[in-house]
DNA sequence: ATAGTAAACTAACAATTGTTAGTTTATCGT
DNA sequence: ACGATAAACTAACAATTGTTAGTTTACTAT
């Protein structure tokens, strides 16, 4: 079932709170006065403060899983998939920072089920990227360093892209996927 | 003046539980409970919350600060330069990953002079890493792409250390010095 | 032995937290 | 005009928060 107009504006303004201070940080009394309403009026569109950040990061988590899934099966290039991959992560940073930031920081504020199932999620998609990487080096597409460093470096500035997008320096969307492509696949120092 | 002994334990006690949940979400309680004392007794050490979280983020601030003028001041070619930076984040991943995690999670927290000092340090350093790639590039060292793009990708590489140093896969430091300088610099695909 | 000190304790505080109950207001289809 | 529903409100709660005051305990130097 898709959450209600009001149910979204909250979701929304409360992950743009979550991202600023952080989902402890952040109380009832804080998001009900970012929307110009008291912290009880909130209650009628949500159950509580933990269902709205189970709302903000779930959904996002399992778009990253799904799409992980495809190129994974999918049967291109190693390079092709890596691009897939970049592409995806910075689609969802261009559509949703706020949300973004609040999965990198605030996961660990899940409870019981969600957090499992988000931990869960977590580890296949960093073993989905291994696989790939993994065989692009068995294909010699990829040079053969050490696996670790190379999944980390990546997925750490993908991860993280929510931080800098946005400022005033960050180039546009274009200019930024083709860039990112070539920094993270070929490196930075000339030939 | 240098913290007593057992100032330096609530603090780094302290440290590992910020990283775990983030300052907001650690009580005193919680600190107390880790050291196996009373909340109460920790004020016979440190004078607030706000003083732990200080004594954290700035000092190792303060270090990053300190060493990349050093850097930047040198006249070793971009790429040492570089070079230099990347055993820096490492050194102090290293040392201190709890301290780390807290200065990228919980910078938020610090209030008045100390949050506006501790800003200013990180644009400082931004712009001085901004310098010495720009220089690169003017030199032909370094390949012109853009300059943020670039900037960023490696400074979320290096500030994520923290992240996955320790896992049972990341790899000893000389070899993680070494192929990190690869990644970050030359990329991962095969020429 | 005595005095001094470091560092723990108990007890309590005022403020803030997420949340609930019960009520009022506004909008819309009939 | 009327009833239903959505969505706001006021008031209050029990729990938890950082912190303080005053006291006790244990060690150390004289």
């Amino acid at each position: 079932m898709k959450p209600s107009d009001r149910k979204t504006e909250i979701i929304n303004v409360a992950a743009k709170l979550f991202k600023e201070k952080g989902y402890s940080a952040v109380t009832m009394r804080d998001i009900a006065q970012a929307m110009d309403i008291k912290a009880a009026s909130l209650y009628n569109h949500i159950k509580s403060k933990q269902e709205i950040l189970v709302l903000i990061i779930i959904v996002i988590a399992e778009e990253f899983t799904n799409t992980m899934n495809q190129v994974v099966n999918s049967s291109e290039t190693t390079i092709k998939k890596i691009e897939k991959i970049i592409q995806l992560h910075l689609n969802i940073t261009l559509r949703d920072a706020n949300a973004l930031a609040c999965l990198n920081n605030d996961w660990m504020h899940l409870a019981d089920a969600e957090l499992t199932y988000f931990i869960k999620m977590r580890e296949v998609y960093e073993e989905n990227f291994r696989t790939i990487v993994q065989k692009g080096i068995a294909d010699g597409e990829i040079k053969n360093l050490n696996l670790e460093v190379i999944i980390f470096s990546t997925l750490s500035t993908l991860r993280t892209l929510y931080l800098w997008y946005g400022k005033k320096k960050s180039p546009e969307p274009a200019v930024l996927k083709s860039n990112m492509i070539q920094v993270l696949l070929n490196g930075i120092v000339m030939d």
